[in-house]
DNA sequence: TTGAAAGCGCTAACAA
DNA sequence: TTGTTAGCGCTTTCAA
């Protein structure tokens, strides 16, 4: 059986509201008691339990707020799950999660939720933002009012969130290249269609894919990176010059959407599954092309662990006083074929 | 806040004590009574607390086994690191996890740990096993005494276990193909090194890659199946057999052990990084091989979901009472490259 | 077959 | 500054 506050009070002589006091720092007691307590605990192996704490808090409350995008992609369908378990979870223990859906993410939609969370009386906040001035200075503001914020999948840099769960976009890029590489024959051509200039995630992809394939496969030659706007019908267009004008063009790897324009321009040049294709994200629409062929590899995110873990990280750091071991928690990179969907 | 036990006792209009019977079918009641409260319950949602039901069983001992191979391989330590975890949330809530370490997983010392726990009152037991028939009727003898099973990376197939949390190494076989179709010129040759033919787990990996490589790319020339019985040298001479036999070997799939024994015999004649090795589990040295350039893929499994998952579904069934959804639980087949390591 | 009550470990309000 | 006590939701024992 483990140690109680009971028998630590017994062993130093005081009452449990004593050693409660020393323990959590709640004041009114004399440090040196509190010194002489918190030594016996640590000798004890005192370790708090966490039903009994649960229990006593319970319908005190512990509100831990989550701005998410409602947009039913199956990507934000398995991060809301995961937001879900976490939230069952703390919610066993006592604490309130409050998932709050906005259609869109621009800054201040964002901005205007993050304040109804504060006036609310909520004690930490995940989002998952824009990166956005604005934003920045709000979360900031957050954090001098000991309001910890966790961002998720994509991040405020530089911004006083304590953590960030997502993808490494740069080695996601990176890992693109070295499947291209290997699926390449020697002196082709391949083309980078990415989403947005301006977006910090596709531009870090296209960063790690042009440099890791320029240094490992000389002979292969990369095409200007192209922008699309994640719009199908520029991709496909960006796509059909150039297959026009580059007979040889051997692969295409898209950073972000556009993919269903790039198979739909190939299909009808009869190049489709001839042009290895390699893009980003579980969608289903991606799921279908890769198992249809028209996409060679689709490269992931663990989307359940960037719901699951921004909840538990703040509940850990309100409820047991936990910071998070990392200021970044990079989420793997799945590689997936039609075979381990 | 939350439904509980008084608030339906009150609308229910007799005391808590009975709800608590109704709920948990604990008999010493009017089955009509325990019929209308479960009903009410369901209707206001009710969902048992869990810091609550902790906290009153704390004391009671709720033990669960583990039996694992000490083996210290990254793969175990990670499972074993799962298993840790899972002890951890176990512990939190007042269940006690045992671990057993043995140096080998022969079926005597199972059997005797399986006894050990048995008599120490163990109320369920986690196990890696070997396939052994003693060992199905050790299993199934635990089940008649209601004390669940779960086996974790091996399974003993048609055994009482509740469960099994492993890879389904069929389709590993089939992602394997997948991976090599991608790689290989046309009409090349490949040749598949397995371990044991009587190995459960190589034979599934086996067939599954002949049988997807096979259908997909007729015009590769699949040599037979050769077995290394997971020895290096072995399998190195087999490697160095077939490249003189064959001097157009492209490629080879390993379902198990002896890749270091192979990617010497290719380094010795030379064809080190040429002919395309996959290969399985995500050792350290493979993982080293993968760095290097002498493995192309390697295929992974959740190493700290199999570890986890045992014991909690273990806890669920005797904590809550929940069965586990499947019979099987399947853990995702890894890809990886050196880039997503 | 049911109700009443003690107690699990902890927090927090109140009393001393 | 310290002690005492009620109560969180649940299980379990004892009494009715």
């Amino acid at each position: 059986m483990a140690v109680t506050l009971q028998q630590i009070a017994e062993a130093a002589g005081v009452s449990r509201g004593t050693v409660d006091r020393a323990m959590n720092n709640r004041g009114r007691i004399n440090p040196e008691v509190a010194e002489r307590i918190r030594l016996i605990a640590k000798k004890m192996g005192y370790q708090p339990n966490r039903a009994g704490r649960a229990l006593a808090m319970s319908g005190r409350s512990l509100t831990i707020g989550v701005i998410i995008q409602v947009a039913g992609t199956p990507f934000m369908e398995k991060v809301l799950e995961g937001i879900l378990q976490a939230k069952e979870e703390a919610e066993r223990l006592g604490a309130n999660v409050l998932i709050r859906k906005i259609p869109d993410m621009s800054a201040e939609k964002v901005i205007a939720e993050i304040e109804e969370l504060r006036k609310g009386g909520c004690d930490g906040i995940a989002l998952m933002p824009v990166d956005d001035r604005r934003l920045r200075e709000t979360v900031d503001s957050l954090a001098e009012e000991h309001i910890p914020v966790v961002t998720f999948n994509t991040d405020i840099e530089d911004s006083a969130r304590i953590c960030f769960v997502g993808q490494d976009a740069m080695q996601s890029g990176r890992a693109a290249a070295g499947l291209m590489a290997e699926i390449m024959p020697f002196g082709g051509k391949v083309l980078v269609i990415s989403g947005y200039l301006s977006n910090h995630s596709n531009k870090s992809r296209t960063k790690g894919f042009v440099e890791e394939l320029s240094a490992s496969r000389e002979d292969i030659d990369i095409l200007d990176v192209q922008y699309a706007f994640d719009d199908d019908r520029i991709a496909g267009m960006i796509a059909e010059e150039m297959v026009k004008e580059y007979s040889d063009l051997g692969g295409i790897y898209l950073t972000a959407s556009g993919v269903e324009g790039v198979c739909e321009s190939l299909e009808r040049c009869g190049l489709s599954g001839k042009v290895r294709v390699i893009s980003n994200d579980l969608t289903d629409q991606n799921i279908r092309f890769l198992k249809e062929g028209k996409i060679r590899f689709l490269l992931g995110q663990d989307a359940h662990k960037q719901g699951y873990e921004p909840v538990m990280l703040l509940f850990n750091k309100l409820f047991d006083g936990k910071d998070p071991e990392k200021e970044f928690m990079y989420t793997e990179i799945v590689i997936k074929t039609k075979y381990n969907l």
